[in-house]
DNA sequence: CCAGTTTACTTGAACTCTCAAGTTCTACGA
DNA sequence: TCGTAGAACTTGAGAGTTCAAGTAAACTGG
């Protein structure tokens, strides 16, 4: 009873993995070696750095970041020690906590952002057609947008 | 000197990023819960369970499973534990080791592929149309270009 | 107003992945 | 033919991620 996928949508499928896989990678690696973070902790300093007095509640930033809270949560217990980010309790509820980014952590984030910018560039914008970005713009948006619609 | 991303280019890029980690994510959580394992072990029964003999050598199967030789190396002694992979040594070559998909293997793979295809239908192709299909192989083929081309 | 549910976040253990180093073995040139 | 370079693979330690369970605080309906 299964659909199995045919040539082409296997051959299709094989080249997003291959190309997702190698632009994660190709990051993390650049990340990883000039800036020595993967590249889930930079971008949770982006979304720090873009809000409103540079903090955000957890769950927030776990949602602008793609990540778990769990994995929020270990990762900015990382940044904590490191002293980029710090965490301040929410006096209007007190489950809440909030994830601030420290002026170093600032620092490390504008130091590492042109190398990253590079590296995005390189891996994705430089090798795509105008109309390719448009695309693949398009069909990002359709893979994300929720199931029922 | 940097050339930041545009405002438009800026949204591409974390489409893609958001896309394509909520695939390997859900594509991951499917195969862990029902068949246990991460989708790097299924692309890795897959490859074995297409080569000839239903074999291949270590390194082979590594680039042929997008994955590096280290990764690969735990992977299949994890196999082995659960009786899926056996590795054979080579008598042509003795640094080379053979890795093999067992018969029990074979049936786990079997059992888990349904289940994986449908997911795959489910986060991609059923949220894709013909065309867009056919724009998205073409931009991972380039993004998958040597540099030097 | 207070028991039960929901929300926000944390924790620990198991697991995978990465990186660098190590082990064998083959190939090559003088 | 010996020594050095390179290839194939493994290993261990460190780090990140996941999942399930746990804590604590805020709602909510009877």
């Amino acid at each position: 009873m299964t659909r199995w996928l045919d040539e082409d949508e296997q051959r299709t499928w094989r080249a997003f993995l291959a190309a997702s896989q190698r632009i994660q990678e190709d990051l993390d690696r650049q990340l990883q070696r000039d800036s020595g973070m993967p590249h889930a902790y930079y971008a949770i300093l982006v979304r720090l750095s873009e809000s409103p007095e540079r903090r955000m509640r957890m769950s927030e930033l776990a949602a602008a970041a793609n990540s778990s809270q769990s994995r929020l949560s270990h990762a900015v217990a990382r940044l904590e020690e490191r002293g980029w980010v710090r965490r301040e309790p929410c006096p209007a509820d007190r489950r809440v906590s909030w994830a601030a980014l420290t002026d170093e952590g600032f620092a490390v984030l504008a130091a590492a952002a042109p190398g990253h910018v590079g590296a995005v560039r390189q891996s994705l914008f430089d090798r795509l057609s105008a109309d390719q970005v448009e695309q693949l713009a398009t069909i990002c948006a359709a893979i994300l947008r929720e199931p029922g619609s």
